[in-house]
DNA sequence: AATACAATAATGAATGTGCATTAATTGCAA
DNA sequence: TTGCAATTAATGCACATTCATTATTGTATT
């Protein structure tokens, strides 16, 4: 029963700051306005939260771990690397045009000082998965001789760009576009 | 002499705000600091500018005017398209490298809700120079037959990313390693 | 079962501060 | 003397956080 309803309350702190900062930003994100969206009274967030940055700063490292993991869930080992590339920039594509929230507040806040003050070892930690990934093809000699992190910043640098073109709603992507999107950073990555 | 105090002062007070911007974010960029940093009184910013809010918007426009028509202050049309574009694709990285204040600034602007209170136009007419460079080697196919849009969205995005890790300090680019990124992004957009 | 009790969850009004903005005033140039 | 530039102090609000209080749950005792 308690462990339920802590769940809920916690959750639903974690989803109002969630639509608030995705819509209107750090600032204009009031935690009154945070404690009426969740429905809770003002006090009861600091009984799970020791202040708004401890809050703002769970709340990435949360949805950053589920997007990171939610790569890799449909992975297909057995496959070609370029099918299994192919599904995972796709992947990353489809889940956050599906999670716009979740996509503004990550970009937000990993493009704001904020993100500084996450221990280096633990953004590690939560990338890992994707460097593995990504790595073990150069290894390989199936993608280009890049340094990891370069090749890593490069997939999803493009893919971001790509993600946020088509949430601001000026271009329409299609599914041959997405294809296109592939291709062109494939043709990018791979070996020769 | 009235002239160039005006400048001055306006000129200070935008430099006070990206120094605070660039380093503390919105949040934490308090007006009175600004002030303080650009040597005149709390008042005199709302002489030269209506808010805070305009203050900012100005600012960024500012600097994605100057950032853009930067790229192509050294274009030398006369050579061949791969080398006019790893031109411009070096320029990209190495200046904003240069003006890391700037990228910083830039990049926290556009990825908060704050970009969404500058008409669409206004971002286009600054972009224009780009989209007018790619998308004329899509025509004389020089390059990969992809919407403008996402091609632009592409590149700019993959080269973000890269500047990114750079800045970061946990990783260090050497010329070769930006010549790899270079023909990791254009052997993903160019003809065949 | 029933009661008592401790511990934890939740409330919301109150506090105080940080900050954007204003207004009243003075300096200064044409 | 008209109008703009600049200053400083004051205003007032928005907001994060706290605290005194009440509710709820879990546990031990009989």
């Amino acid at each position: 029963m308690k462990n339920i309803k802590d769940f809920d309350k916690k959750e639903a702190i974690f989803q109002a700051m969630l639509a608030l900062i995705s819509k209107h930003g750090f600032h204009s994100s009031p935690m009154s306005e945070v404690a009426k969206q969740a429905d809770v009274a003002a006090g009861t967030i600091y009984h799970y939260f020791k202040s708004k940055d401890e809050l703002i700063c769970a709340l990435y490292i949360r949805l950053r771990e589920k997007f990171v993991k939610n790569l890799f869930k449909t992975d297909d080992t057995t496959k070609a690397y370029k099918e299994r590339f192919r599904h995972f920039y796709l992947q990353l594509i489809l889940e956050s045009i599906k999670n716009p929230k979740e996509f503004y507040f990550l970009e937000q806040f990993s493009n704001s000082p904020f993100v500084l003050t996450i221990p280096k070892n633990e953004i590690t930690r939560i990338e890992q998965p994707i460097y593995d990934f990504l790595r073990k093809a150069v290894f390989t000699q199936v993608l280009r001789d890049i340094p990891p992190k370069l090749l890593v910043a490069f997939v999803m640098g493009s893919a971001s760009s790509v993600i946020k073109l088509q949430l601001s709603g000026e271009f329409n992507m299609t599914s041959s576009d997405l294809e296109l999107a592939f291709f062109t950073c494939w043709d990018g990555i791979k070996k020769n």
